[in-house]
DNA sequence: CCTTAGCACTCTCCGGTCGAGAGTGCTAAC
DNA sequence: GTTAGCACTCTCGACCGGAGAGTGCTAAGG
């Protein structure tokens, strides 16, 4: 956004090493140790000052007085796009990542391995968003109260095939309004085409029901995440976000995992961070704070789309503690993500 | 096994007391607490010394000297096996079981539905352990090398679905040696029915290749667990085991998700807990250290298996902290499963 | 003989204090 | 502009001591 070439040569290199170092070990990170460990030729009260500097422009955080730097989300992201150069994979990665695909059969497998393969390559949680099946429209919708405090929410697509949820009521509601609700929903929906569906459009359908009704409070957004039936979202090594210190405390782990587990807010996510035209193989990086939300207050994205001809079909992702190996990160994103699109476009292009 | 009805109605009162209170707070609970929230007519001193009575036998613990007591294992399983009686659904859970397939179709989607549904009900994370396809055989096996330290297993049914896996090397191993090992699997597993690879016989496989071979070690187990490939286990609600505070410590969260993540650990799990004739519809407990498996030590297993016209086709599982409310696990396994069966049979017994 | 009240004892938990260690910011010299 | 030195600040761990909870034992009461 700003500020990346203000920097002088130096404070990006002492930038670069707070960053590196930081990634590494998860401890703030001192002027004593950057002296030592990296060869910037400089003493500890010199890079003191730059230090002192590049918190001021809000690059760098002090956990509290006396403890080393941390960067900022700003830090992270002035990193991201100014100083790194995330290299190709490394030779025996590469390899893996060409023979992905070697003998699987059937895109979910395909996709579950390329979420695994992610997973093992980063070294972080993967997350592969799957097609929605293209073309295909709702036909009807229907919603049956089960008991005083859930609903069913079924649904029957152009192509016959029917999902089910279950959609927890914030609070007891009358059969016949619960009608209502479901054929206004019909005549909102029906014969929307799936892949139009996103997570903008949804919402403002939930906000227009609100207004209709407002004691539905927020059904609506229960009802967007319900809706995201297809959208299902492939989550590997989720172990990893629970090993990191810095969500050991208190119950973040289990935050993180409920969220993880909502696959309606996982797609959220994932639609917020398309900015219009990503061309497959550009890598989209969103850091911390800039998700806007707050689960994810800690956490940075690394995601590229992934299609066939140039159509993008779904989006693959790593997700990691904003304090990432974000080089690493991209390039097994972009490497892996360029990989399935090939496949992709090899097999189903006849 | 033993011990049940050697104790005193009163001693039983109390230990009930004790499983029902520390479920509900997680909280040692000492003698003064149960002489008031319980009506058991007694005061603290005579409840001190049934509990000490009770410690010694074996089914109490004091986590140190003055605090309360806490179930031991062994305690639980009186209690699972004496002194509960798990009680049909409240209608209302019930309903939402019945209403569970809910013009739901395909075989997965309803499996992900019990799955969530149970989770739901039974307020834990909840296993469903996919079918295997029936009737289908390994038609080829192969092995391949992907890097120094991974190599590729590819699998052939003969119905012609393919699988294949990432294995992790221990070591480096030359071509030579793995195409050996390949063919050694080839002999062992060719033309077998999928659905007599138990974890048993896999293991027993495992065992005469490392006499076969000495340099493999560990090899045979990442064997089993890539073999397990059809025998995907869905899992629902992992956030609820993170969330208990026997859990909060250290990486205890890590271990546990890294163990549901890998499917193959599960199903051997799953394995162990099916003892023979069982029916479906029986509901079997396994209690913290009965698992025998160290990353469960402090887990709760409670299970059923579903099935078609008489015939086990799978199994169903609430997972939680030994300090389970496994009355209410019981009956929403109980129920779940046999719904899931009369499902199955309804729709699939053409 | 079983039950209960009373009491001493033990153990954890919590708050406060203290010293060690790490890292900073400032100043003065190079 | 760079560096050495030094005082200052802050966290962290250890230690201590009192409060609270719970036990085990003993002796009195039904």
């Amino acid at each position: 956004m700003m500020a990346g070439p203000s920097l002088t040569p130096r404070k990006r290199d002492i930038l670069r090493a707070v960053v590196h170092d930081y990634v590494l070990t998860a401890e703030p990170v001192g002027s004593r140790t950057l002296s030592r460990k990296y060869e910037l030729g400089l003493s500890a009260a010199t890079i003191r000052n730059e230090l002192s500097d590049l918190e001021e422009e809000g690059l760098l955080r002090q956990p509290h007085t006396s403890a080393g730097r941390v960067p900022s989300d700003r830090g992270y992201r002035v990193f991201v796009n100014d100083l790194m150069d995330p290299p190709e994979l490394p030779s025996d990665k590469q390899r893996m990542v060409d023979h992905m695909a070697y003998q699987v059969e059937g895109l979910q497998e395909l996709l579950h391995q390329t979420a695994r393969l992610t997973a093992v390559l980063a070294g972080c949680t993967a997350l592969v968003r799957v097609p929605r099946p293209r073309g295909s429209r709702i036909r009807t919708l229907s919603l049956v109260r089960v008991s005083d405090r859930e609903a069913l929410l079924a649904l029957v697509t152009s192509s016959g095939a029917v999902t089910s949820r279950l959609v927890p009521l914030p609070a007891p509601i009358a059969d016949s309004e619960l009608l209502i609700l479901s054929s206004f929903l019909n005549a909102q929906l029906r014969d929307r085409p799936l892949d139009t569906l996103t997570y903008k459009t949804l919402r403002a359908i939930s906000a227009r029901m609100e207004r209709y009704q407002a004691c539905l409070a927020d059904l609506g957004d229960r009802l967007i995440d319900a809706l995201q039936f297809q959208d299902e979202v492939i989550v590997a090594n989720t172990s990893h976000l629970a090993r990191q210190p810095e969500f050991q405390a208190s119950s973040k782990v289990g935050h993180l995992l409920a969220f993880l587990e909502s696959g309606g807010a996982v797609v959220q996510l994932m639609d917020s961070t398309v900015d219009e035209a990503s061309e497959p193989g550009t890598v989209q990086v969103r850091i911390g704070s800039e998700n806007a939300l707050a689960d994810l207050a800690e956490c940075s994205l690394v995601s590229a789309t992934y299609g066939l001809r140039g159509q993008t079909l779904g989006e693959i992702a790593v997700l990691g503690p904003t304090r990432l190996d974000y080089s690493a990160a991209v390039s097994v994103v972009r490497s892996v993500s360029r990989r399935l699109s090939s496949i992709l476009t090899e097999r189903f292009s006849l």
